[in-house]
DNA sequence: TTTTAAATTTAGACAAATCTAAAAATTAAA
DNA sequence: TTTAATTTTTAGATTTGTCTAAATTTAAAA
């Protein structure tokens, strides 16, 4: 039985080796989930010998096949519950990370299964990110971040690549959510800001902005 | 802050004193939880430290105000997602127990509140146990036990007062569920059973199932 | 290449929740 | 009312997940 602790070791090594591709320091992990090395290293220890992940000492770790797979599944259903949260319940986009958090541990394999089918297979969480199927597949990504636009491109945002509170509340107030229509009607030499229309009303924005928000075009 | 092994503390303790008005025995806690009565004693003291419930040692246990108030948010909890699960997930009735058992030690007030107003403010759960409203009252219940018909008389299921495995699985087979109607043809005086029709296809059960079975009539 | 700095691990401790076995208190029976 | 049986509590131990402080290993700097 894998316990919530692990599960969220899991999460936290997935998440570390997909920026870098080599192994995950123990310090990074002590990092990402706010805790100490020496903690680290005692999960690490555990972690190892369910054959979750594989350790040598003082050269880090990285997810088993095994460990894979279990990381892949709280990450698919911490998004689905998002996807639950936002378009059932109407929560606001920057609200719903911290019940995904509790949400993703429950332990139900039909649960998950059927929420899928509820919420008809959506492949990107209100975030943006993918959604991993059934079968631990990530969904092909096809969209493109705003500021990759040239004057005059359009499309409609499917996400963002942050998801700080004051970056999704910034977007609120810009009335900028998921399935927004975004037009780029000026680009800015100077500092690379851009005029754009949000749902046809004019508007402007930073680069900083447009990098982390994903559109599609159609 | 409460956890979750506190949480099923106050929620068996809660069903006991439904039982009988009178506090409840370490023994009773122990068999409720299948633990031990060390284990019970150990967890009486931190319930009583934060408040929770009063206690004289050796003389059992009753819920303080705060403590009744946060066994009911739980049960509360429990119910509604059962609801969900049924309703919206399309889980059979006798599925949900354990995954709801989970799901009601989820911390967040809003999605609570969110969960109600999105199932419709329902007032009972999918075995027919009252749910509480947001200010922890129990709606009035208006069911009657389908035993306590007359011949001919006739209503809609709107739940059980017993929720076992092997009960919710035999009323799966006779295809009584929730909203089903049902109309009591003949009383056999022998035995106390029921000819009865379920949706209008004849059927026979005994007296035990009857009682069991709450409906409401028009 | 030796020394210093940084990262990692070990050792020992602690809180939460549980257990077993033994002691104490209460209740029931003789 | 004394004894026996039952219930409850205490004492001491265990597991999980964490911590601090010290020791060890690796990497970087002189």
């Amino acid at each position: 039985m894998i316990t919530l602790a692990e599960e969220n070791y899991l999460k936290a090594i997935l998440k570390l080796s997909k920026n870098s591709k080599d192994s995950v320091s123990t310090n990074s992990i002590a990092d990402e989930l706010d805790t100490k090395a020496s903690s680290v290293t005692d999960m690490i220890k555990k972690l190892t010998d369910k054959e979750l992940i594989n350790y040598v000492p003082y050269r880090g770790v990285y997810l088993s096949k095994s460990g894979v797979k279990k990381a892949i599944e709280i990450v698919r259903k911490h998004r689905l519950w998002e996807v639950f949260l936002v378009t059932k319940l109407k929560f606001n986009w920057d609200e719903v990370h911290d019940i995904a958090e509790q949400l993703e541990h429950i332990k139900s394999q039909k649960l998950v299964d059927a929420l899928d089918v509820y919420l008809g297979y959506p492949e990107h969480d209100p975030h943006g990110e993918p959604i991993p199927n059934k079968d631990g597949k990530f969904p092909k990504s096809f969209s493109k971040r705003l500021s990759e636009l040239e004057k005059g491109g359009s499309g409609q945002i499917v996400g963002v690549s942050q998801d700080n509170q004051s970056f999704l509340q910034y977007l609120n107030s810009l009335n900028i959510t998921l399935g927004t229509s975004i037009r780029v009607i000026q680009k800015i030499d100077f500092d690379d800001s851009l005029e754009i229309t949000i749902d046809n009303k004019a508007s402007h924005i930073s680069i900083d902005v447009a990098r982390n928000l994903l559109i599609k075009q159609k």
